[in-house]
DNA sequence: AAAAGCTTTTAGATCGATCTAAATGGAAAG
DNA sequence: CTTTCCATTTAGATCGATCTAAAAGCTTTT
């Protein structure tokens, strides 16, 4: 066997195929597990791709068969422990379908997406999901489309006509309300935050809709700063109202985090004497004191979902788009309390 | 012109030469800004290219260039927003590189991480930024040397001689320890989870001599359970010793959070009656009551460290390793108080 | 005017797989 | 014994860039 190993150079598919004494045909097939080869010689091969310590080749069978077994995910901030697990359901799904995720971070900016767009191209992933920067314009989607790059939406949406996987959340600030209503609170505040975008409107809207089907004021809506540590101190903008709230919701739970302990430097017993719910139940809703009572959205399970989709998508281009939306769970801790005792 | 777009088929850089009268090889230099080229060929191209509305082909380049512009990324945990930080800091320096990150989990299993490892060889990764799953042997890092795919190491360490980026995790605990001792605090417990790994040997070791250097007992160490939630609960092995410890030092922030409040639940004021340091000063320290004094370990600082290794032993893969070794700052606010409160 | 020395451009081979279309070999059918 | 059919196997072109070594244009020197 002359041609061995002759340097330090790749092992490649005809050195295997020559070991094996086939064709460099016949060994592509084996590693793409094509039932057209015979037994002996599968086992032939394989035999000597072990021997070699050969490794597959990606970039040079995608220049080939094009597909790079590759995904793009965009999202806006991977600081943000909800962002983090909803990335780690996809990296799980997408891991088990033999693809790799490449990463990349939007900032929430639109420009930065579209750049982060462009390299996703370049290295000529199979599809992209996406969680739309606050700003996204509809054309950005017909652009894909047109570009033919699978795309699903996660989180937020842009079009209808393109598929998306996210959570109910007009239904949980519903279950938030009724909630509250339950225990006799009637002026009940929603603090938001941060950039406006579909799942920031379909809370608002779900919460004011909520609100007046049970025909409670739907306006007492305050913002909070974006810096964690001062949301605590944004506590007062829940008394400075006409009419004074006993429940608040909270768009997110770094916001209840934030909320429960600006409350409690103002001596006000959270659970007691002031209700709050939070949004998305975080893994340290369960840490707090008192224990946060929390819509739970469950992003791990999202993102999951929404790999399944680009999944779909990959296997059938044409089908017709998908939403799947995950139901929330109303998660009742000790953050609540009748209104009577608030009286 | 006649072979404008003949249907649906990808623009190459033949097309992009063609419409602007020049050889590819020439429209290959222009990509690649390559100083060569006369600057108004160079402006004829560009054009060309912005009117066909070219994209470069990642795939087709790397089979011919061995190079990826791609990097690998290994962590053990998504979940967790620790090393969901850290992917943050990697991701941009990674990016104002040029470069995409492709994302594996480990979870913390050195079977799946193998698994991993070769799908980012096959794949053609320039190179990997890993935080080794507990157990991996140094035969590993051996390997990937072997195949010379150049590695950090990012948090944990299995080699002194691969390039890594870390903490000081000892000098941190030193930090904790000095602090309250000057408080007056004699008696301290040191509360550990999870696997066992170089960082852990760190924070333990640099905990056990802090606390012998001072002729202290540093054989109060107690293992709680890894579920957030379960956490609080076991407060009461804090109090089972033989010596009542005044104060503990946590693993990390997620003890320290569950542990103030099982702490909180059998009526002990933190900060007053007992004090409790946290380690990594994640950003919901700020958020917590009583605000929690911790070890900063800036987990995006070291992600970007990490990256930054990475980029230079790209650019000379016969440079001596390096260690980056970050300090830690003892970031001071409620949860500790002086002993004398304490009696 | 020829030679030498630049700068700029290019033809053609190459990377390592996949794909197409055809060849091969053996068994079954005529 | 030839023909047909099926299961395997294969040669050679191909994907879209980069690289090498040489050619083509210029200017400057002799």
């Amino acid at each position: 066997m002359p041609f061995e190993d002759k340097k330090k150079s790749r092992v490649t598919l005809l050195d295997v195929a020559r070991r094996a004494n086939v064709s460099r045909a016949t060994a592509s097939l084996v590693i793409r597990k094509s039932p057209l080869v015979g037994a002996d010689t599968r086992a032939r091969v394989e035999e000597a791709m072990r021997e070699l310590g050969y490794v597959y080749n990606m970039g040079a069978a995608r220049l080939r068969a094009e597909r790079s077994h590759t995904v793009g995910v965009i999202v806006p901030n991977l600081t943000n422990p909800f962002f983090a697990e909803l990335l780690s359901g996809i990296e799980a799904v997408i891991d088990s379908a033999g693809m790799v995720v490449i990463l990349a971070n939007s900032g929430d900016l639109v420009e930065r997406q579209d750049m982060v767009m462009r390299r996703m191209r370049e290295h000529g992933v199979d599809g992209v999901i996406v969680c739309p920067a606050a700003g996204t314009e509809p054309a950005f989607l017909h652009q894909l489309a047109e570009w033919d790059l699978p795309l699903v939406q996660v989180l937020r949406q842009i079009s209808e006509e393109v598929d998306y996987a996210g959570a109910d959340y007009a239904a949980g600030m519903r279950q938030a309300v009724d909630y509250l209503a339950s225990l006799g609170h009637r002026t009940i505040a929603f603090a938001v935050q941060g950039p406006i975008h579909s799942a920031y409107r379909e809370r608002v809207e779900g919460f004011c809709d909520a609100m007046q089907s049970r025909g409670l004021d739907p306006n007492l809506i305050v913002r909070v700063p974006t810096q964690i540590g001062e949301i605590a101190d944004a506590a007062h903008l829940l008394f400075g109202q006409v009419e004074q709230p006993s429940a608040v919701i909270c768009f997110n739970d770094v916001i209840a985090l934030g909320l429960s302990a600006g409350l409690y430097d103002r001596g006000v017993q959270v659970g007691q004497n002031f209700s709050l719910i939070g949004f998305d139940d975080v893994t340290d809703a369960e840490a707090m004191r008192p224990r946060l009572t929390s819509v739970s959205t469950a992003p791990v399970t999202i993102g999951a979902n929404a790999a399944r989709l680009l999944l779909d998508r990959l296997a059938d281009p044409t089908r017709p788009a998908r939403r799947v939306v995950n139901e929330t769970i109303l998660h009742i801790r000790q953050s609540c309390g009748p209104m009577a005792i608030s009286a």
